[in-house]
DNA sequence: ATTACTGCCC
């Protein structure tokens, strides 16, 4: 028409630019504006407001304003026109602006105008302003409104309630397909699945047919509730539709596949997708990431690396926590050395992935450095960090961060707390953990079972059994984690009795025990010399509990019979194991006959130690005992030769105690502490009243080549005595005092203390290697047999 | 997408 020379008029331009709009040929579009200023129809309202629709839709913001400027006479379109445009170019703050002016320059918004808001609202996440545009639906009678009333739907449930959003819904008279998605959408963002799957049935009964943005809902849906055969049928209706190969519903199937434990599939439809995204690698790594599949996570990364897909900040942080998890460390710096080349060492999950990784991996400098060079210090760094420090053994470092994180003002979690809580439970800091106690009942994380179980491991760790107990019943919905914890605190207690009992408690209500429980269960009969039930146990726990017995129960059993005097039934039991004996039962056994003073076990016991640890110095120590016991002098000496030539160090034995807020440590003979003078005054005035009460020191188990006045001096200044003495003199009279030893506790402490406990009338608790001692009115909680 | 919980022998 134009190119025949036929002039357009006010009747047809806008037509002309409808049709540019339609086609999004801003570029002719552009041409037609051109003509319209040449042919002078620019100010019509008509021509005018389809040049300002053709530029908003197209997403001209500046043009868009220009031309709505310039319009004289504006009507309801044209501001819709500009409303849409702010909304779709994310300045929808703006548009809430725009849309007062129009209303104050009394314009009546309309159906267009209101849901064109509404969304504005959503996604300034603006719920009462929301809430407001509702009210004018609802005032001029647009509530009946399709997009509307489809809008709304999305609003409540991204920035409202999911109730509210239903309920809209449900007042649609003839939902569409956009109502159906909105709202099952809704339901699986609020993580309330089962509606979003009812509803799902709902509109399939009523003969309307899901697009792939109701079928990538469904799938969430059944990922979230592991419905892995929906899952399945889903997958089968989308390959009868014919859009099996969209990338963005592969991603969807991959994932719900990985969340309902079925790799199988999604590694099937990851095979078969003809176009594998970053995305789409990014979630099969995941998936097999978080099944426990770590080696296959961790085998995709360079398989990844060699397409153009390249990778990005998750895959690093997922691939991270693969390698974390299998404690792969030649993978840290090989990693760590990728994110910086590739420029993602910076970001924030890369970093705390990779302190968590070198933390797990044992490379504590490593996750130190990475720590201190992160550009931005979060929550999740100090929990990796503290972690790392923690597991390491050094709690006291652990707490330190936790101090500077404070300073910082970061806010704890129950993350956070649930790894501050072991780090005291490692230390026995008895003072410090209740302090952790704290911001877990301000917070309210005693509804989080990981810190729960954390809290009831501290107590029982930190020698209070009764403040566990507390906390175990304070645990709103028990795991097989907080069983275990109780039970294993009940035995390290000697409460044999008990823990038995609480065993059988928890079978009642219905929790089936796993290895750990009953390895817990085995040591509770250890602790308390119950032969005969643990034999009950250990012979049925596969028919019970379907538990084939491992190393550790073994190991626990041949340690009981060992302990029990039973030496031939220990060694039989180990004969008839389906697996070579590992360190641990030689261990027992070498125990059992340094109880029992049987040389030939021991000597046997201690050779194959010797081949299987030869890095420890506790076989050494425990055979030269063994010798020491029976007046084997010669046989004392060679161990100490031989510990000589192979360069091994005893290590050494040290006592913690903790005193307000600081732990503190002694060696034998230890005069660091700045009150050592008043400590060694202590013992000797202690020593005095002993030797009255009839206390005969035990020179015998000392094993130094001195004369016997300098080895009753060395068993009077052992690390446990001076922690003791120095908790007596530091706490008010009649305190109890808490102890851990690295080692076991020395025979001659712990007659000791026996007496102490009586002369001083105090609880005297020590945390040994393996059990705790408790010291009261002349008696120890372990009856002696340890 | 990253962080937290239970056990045996020495």
């Amino acid at each position: 028409m134009h190119l025949l020379g036929v002039k357009c008029n006010e009747f047809t331009f806008p037509s002309v630019l409808k049709a540019c709009t339609v086609t999004k040929d801003l570029w002719l579009g552009r041409q037609v504006h051109g003509t319209v200023v040449v042919t002078g129809f620019e100010n019509d309202e008509f021509v005018a407001n389809s040049l300002l629709v053709l530029y908003a839709k197209s997403g001209e913001f500046v043009d868009s304003r220009r031309l709505f400027d310039a319009i004289p006479e504006r009507s309801v379109v044209s501001w819709n026109a500009l409303l849409s445009c702010y909304v779709q170019s994310d300045s929808c703050g703006e548009a809430i602006g725009l849309f007062k002016d129009m209303v104050l320059s009394g314009i009546r918004p309309n159906e267009f105008s209101l849901s064109c808001m509404i969304n504005a609202c959503t996604v300034l996440e603006d719920s009462n302003q929301g809430r407001k545009m509702h009210g004018y639906l609802i005032k001029l009678a647009y509530d009946l409104d399709l997009f509307s009333a489809n809008a709304l739907v999305d609003m409540y449930a991204k920035v409202g309630t999911l109730e509210d959003a239903i309920c809209i819904f449900e007042e649609i008279a003839k939902p569409d397909i956009v109502s159906w998605n909105a709202v099952i959408a809704g339901c699986v963002l609020r993580e309330n699945h089962h509606w979003a799957i009812k509803l799902f049935g709902e509109m399939n009964r009523l003969g309307i047919y899901p697009n792939m943005y109701t079928i990538s809902s469904a799938f969430k849906a059944c990922a979230g509730m592991g419905l892995g055969e929906l899952g399945r049928q889903l997958h089968s209706s989308l390959i009868k539709m014919d859009i099996g190969s969209d990338s963005f519903l592969g991603v969807g199937l991959i994932d719900m596949y990985s969340k309902c434990e079925l790799m199988t599939d999604a590694q099937l439809v990851f095979k078969l997708m003809p176009e594998k995204d970053l995305i789409t690698w990014n979630a099969v790594i995941t998936g097999h990431s978080q099944n426990g599949e770590d080696i296959d996570a961790i085998s995709l990364f360079p398989l990844m690396h060699k397409e153009v897909v390249g990778v990005n900040q998750t895959t690093l942080s997922t691939v991270l926590k693969s390698v974390a998890a299998l404690q792969a460390d030649h993978f840290c710096s090989q990693i760590h050395a990728f994110s910086v080349k590739s420029g993602f060492e910076s970001d924030n999950y890369v970093a705390n992935s990779l302190i968590d990784a070198y933390g797990k991996c044992g490379y504590i400098e490593a996750a130190t450095q990475v720590f201190k060079e992160s550009p931005v210090v979060d929550l999740v760094a100090f929990t990796s960090i503290i972690t790392a420090y923690s597991q390491d053994g050094q709690g006291e470092e652990a707490l330190k961060l936790y101090l500077e994180m404070q300073y910082k003002d970061i806010k704890p979690d129950s993350f956070l707390c649930s790894s501050l809580l072991n780090a005291c439970a490692n230390l026995s800091a008895y003072e410090q953990g209740k302090q952790i106690h704290v911001p877990i009942l301000k917070f309210g994380f005693m509804s989080d079972i990981f810190a729960g179980n954390s809290l009831v491991n501290m107590y029982a760790k930190c020698g209070s059994i009764d403040d566990a107990d507390r906390a175990f019943s304070e645990i709103p919905q028990r795991g097989i984690v907080s069983w275990s914890a109780m039970i294993g605190g009940l035995a390290q207690h000697g409460h044999g009795k008990e823990a038995l009992h609480l065993f059988n408690q928890m079978l009642i209500d219905g929790v089936p025990p796993n290895h750990i429980t009953l390895v817990s269960v085995l040591c509770a009969c250890n602790h308390a010399g119950l032969v005969a039930e643990a034999q009950r146990y250990f012979k049925s726990m596969k028919k019970l509990f379907g538990i084939e017995p491992m190393q550790e129960h073994y190991a626990c059993m041949i340690d009981l019979l060992g302990r029990a005097g039973k030496l031939n039934e220990a060694i039989e039991l180990m004969n008839k194991m389906p697996f070579q004996a590992n360190a641990s039962v030689w261990g027992a056994l070498l125990g059992a006959a340094r109880i029992h003073k049987n040389i030939d076990l021991g000597q046997q016991a201690a050779e194959m130690l010797f081949a299987l640890e030869p890095g420890k110095s506790g076989t050494h120590v425990l055979l030269a005992n063994i010798y020491a016991s029976v007046g084997m002098w010669d046989g004392v000496a060679k161990m100490r030769r031989l510990m000589k030539d192979s360069k091994l160090k005893k290590e050494p034995a040290m006592s913690w105690i903790e005193m307000k807020d600081k732990v503190y440590t002694f060696i034998v003979g230890d005069r660091s502490h700045s009150r050592s003078k008043e400590i060694y005054a202590k013992l000797d005035e202690l020593s005095e009243l002993l030797d009255k009460a009839g206390y005969v020191p035990m020179l015998e188990i000392d094993l130094h080549d001195v004369e016997l006045n300098e080895k009753k001096q060395l068993l009077n200044h052992h690390s446990e005595k001076l922690a003791v003495a120095f908790g007596l003199i530091a706490t008010p009279p009649g305190a109890s005092i808490r102890v851990k030893k690295n080692l076991r506790i020395c025979l001659d402490c712990h007659t000791a203390f026996k007496y102490i406990c009586k002369i001083v009338s105090r609880e005297i608790i020590v945390r040994d290697i393996n059990r705790f001692h408790h010291f009261r009115d002349g008696s120890c909680s372990c009856g002696d047999y340890w």
